[in-house]
RNA sequence: AGCCCCGUAGUUCAACGGAUAGAAUAAGAGUUUCCUAAACUUUAGAUCAAGGUUCGAUUCCUUGCGGGGCUACCA
């Protein structure tokens, strides 16, 4: 049993004791740090249930505690909270408790409880990756690896959005303009080629458009009858229908995005367990929908299109079949949802998506759970805020976008140049320097990210650099090669459990922090959120600059204090691994 | 028009309904005979507005203002 449950139901008998009342429980925090105590009691809350001067309750409570509870050694009212002083031996005890097992905090994933789909990336194939996706993977990576550290099986996975229109349109530019132009035969990375050629046709329908209209055709209809778009339309039926040529075109330059995306998750250090394809899936959610127009779920207008209506809910009117019978958005998506569910033995599906389609999510759950799946209410969307240029939302066609790739090359070359005016790796070889440079680059733009709560919309200026000091990613894996620094200086057995020694305060708020670690994963679990995670190991590492500038740890004159020192240095340094793991940032043993 | 998210120091971010709203950065002042100064210490600086609920509101409710998004037979 933990302190806390301990004092609680001391809390319990003291009511009962004192007032023959029944506290049905109690709410504890952190005692803030301008007071003194480590647990607090709001005894504002008991005031419900016993009448009162809290400042007068908290004092009875805290004298019987006191009495009671060996490990609570003082305690303080101001105004309704009750401060509790907690006895060293209690910290040292919990602290020797934690060390001895090196994934503290982490739980396995229990084998015989179902498993958490995560969803995330789920790109178009034809435009690269960037700043936009790049959130989408970091958060939908650290989700996974947060709820596979609070005790699930995880899988995660992607869904590709392969076809469809916006792909012809890559193709067809490329068919016309490209000349034969190959990843091999340009040196240009696959993605980024076939990127080029959505642009240039964008550029082209453009130039019909204006041509039209030059020629006095109104601008809406010369939108519907450009060339080149009714050659791309063309091109989709043809694909539709299965057209050789077509198919192999498109086979390839898919190939072409698919080398080029896997080099970008590769250096993201993202991956996924199971991809699906709309390509294969489109057809799948046509089914279902037949199957609920039969049980009135759904019902069909005059031109034929199939639709569901909402406005019970407080929704509209929403399409699930065209008037031609083709797949849209919504079928595929429960499609895909319900094969999910059968391919795996699942108890909940998150999907990493931006917040642009909270509405589109919020019908596909309701759809589902009006089809009568029971899962329908373990559904969740992880929805995010856009990243935003200071010139407003990032467009593919008209180039305004911060690529993936060059982003990180830019926080890799930054970290680098930073490194060499610093001068401390003369003894790494150049290889190791230059993992070293990506490792940190990486680990400040994904820190970037993910210390901000999901929720938020996020304004990147490129003009103005991430930073690396303060509170960023290399600033904690600059406190994490500190303490490897240590280890390896401390040439000393410092293996030995110490029971007896007084704490320094600092040592105290360390202990207080790591002790901390489970809950917080737990929390940020529920919450899908990384910035929770961010935020403890920020705090956590604050904690240990303060107490390393204040306290000598190898230096130490007493040898049990020598040894503890070390032990906790070690102790935060795991956890910074962890956290950081959970956030899929790495951390060096030197920088 | 309706619906959804967001409004906190100059800027970027924090704060289960709890105490005197924390950090970082930029600005000012310090700390290297000592374990890595990408660090530490320190000074100044903020809850969009008005009501309401509560012992207590940045947090919940209402209204207004400001920013973004959605309301497509695009995905």
């Amino acid at each position: 049993m933990n302190i806390q449950n301990t004092i609680e139901n001391s809390v319990k008998n003291a009511f009962k004791s004192i007032y023959n009342a029944n506290i049905e429980s109690v709410e504890f925090q952190a005692t803030r740090k301008d007071f003194e105590g480590d647990i607090t009691i709001v005894v504002f809350a008991f005031l419900r249930i016993v009448k009162g001067n809290p400042v007068e309750i908290g004092t009875k409570i805290g004298e019987y505690l006191k009495e009671n509870v060996v490990e609570i050694s003082d305690f303080n009212v101001v105004k309704g909270f009750l401060n509790l002083v907690l006895d060293d031996k209690t910290f040292i005890s919990s602290f020797n408790s934690m060390t001895t097992d090196a994934n503290f905090g982490i739980l396995d994933p229990k084998p015989n409880e179902k498993a958490v789909m995560v969803e995330y990336s789920s790109p178009n194939t034809n435009k690269p990756l960037h700043l936009g996706h790049i959130r989408n993977n970091l958060l939908g990576f650290s989700v996974s690896k947060i709820i596979e550290a609070s005790g699930k099986k995880v899988y995660k996975t992607q869904i590709i959005n392969d076809r469809g229109i916006h792909i012809c349109k890559s193709m067809l530019a490329w068919k016309k303009f490209g000349h034969g132009k190959t990843p091999e035969n340009t040196g240009l990375k696959g993605d980024k080629l076939v990127g080029n050629y959505y642009v240039k046709f964008d550029q082209e329908y453009k130039k019909e458009i204006i041509e039209l209209v030059a020629s006095g055709m109104n601008e809406k209809d010369a939108k519907k009858e450009a060339p080149i778009l009714l050659e791309a339309q063309n091109m989709l039926l043809k694909w539709e229908s299965g057209d050789e040529k077509v198919i192999e075109l498109w086979k390839m330059m898919n190939q072409w995005v698919y080398d080029g995306f896997d080099i970008t998750y590769q250096n993201l250090g993202v991956d996924f367990d199971k991809n699906y394809y709309e390509s294969n899936t489109y057809l799948l959610g046509k089914d279902v929908v037949a199957d609920g127009l039969n049980r009135n779920v759904f019902f069909k207008k005059k031109d034929g299109s199939v639709w569901i209506d909402l406005t019970n809910e407080g929704l509209d009117e929403k399409i699930v079949l065209r008037a031609d019978g083709t797949a849209v958005y919504m079928t595929q998506d429960i499609g895909t949802a319900i094969e999910r569910f059968k391919d795996y033995d699942l108890d909940a599906l998150t999907y990493t998506v931006g917040n642009e389609q909270d509405y589109h999510f919020k019908v596909l759950f309701l759809i589902l759970k009006k089809l009568g799946f029971e899962w329908a209410d373990h559904l969740s969307h992880l929805s995010y805020g856009m990243v935003d240029l200071p010139q407003g939302k990032m467009k593919s066609r008209e180039g305004t976008v911060v690529d993936a790739d060059d982003l990180m090359q830019e926080m890799t070359n930054t970290a680098r140049t930073i490194s060499q005016e610093l001068g401390k790796l003369e003894s790494y070889s150049t290889d190791e320097k230059e993992k070293l440079y990506k490792m940190i680059g990486l680990g400040a733009l994904k820190y970037y990210i993910l210390k901000v709560d999901p929720k938020k919309r996020i304004l990147f200026n490129p003009e103005e650099s991430i930073d690396f000091n303060g509170n960023t990613g290399p600033f904690i894996q600059y406190t994490y090669a500190r303490i490897q620094s240590i280890i390896r200086k401390a040439n000393f057995n410092f293996n030995d459990k110490i029971i007896d020694i007084s704490l320094h305060p600092k040592e105290k708020a360390l202990i207080k922090q790591l002790q901390n670690f489970p809950n917080i994963i737990n929390v940020s679990a529920e919450n899908l959120s990384p910035a929770l995670i961010a935020n403890y190991t920020y705090e956590l590492v604050k904690d240990y600059n303060s107490f390393y500038q204040s306290v000598p740890i190898l230096g130490s004159v007493n040898e049990n204090e020598k040894i503890f020192r070390t032990q906790i240095s070690q102790k935060v340094g795991d956890t910074i691994k962890l956290s950081f793991s959970l956030l899929g940032i790495e951390v060096p043993d030197r920088m």
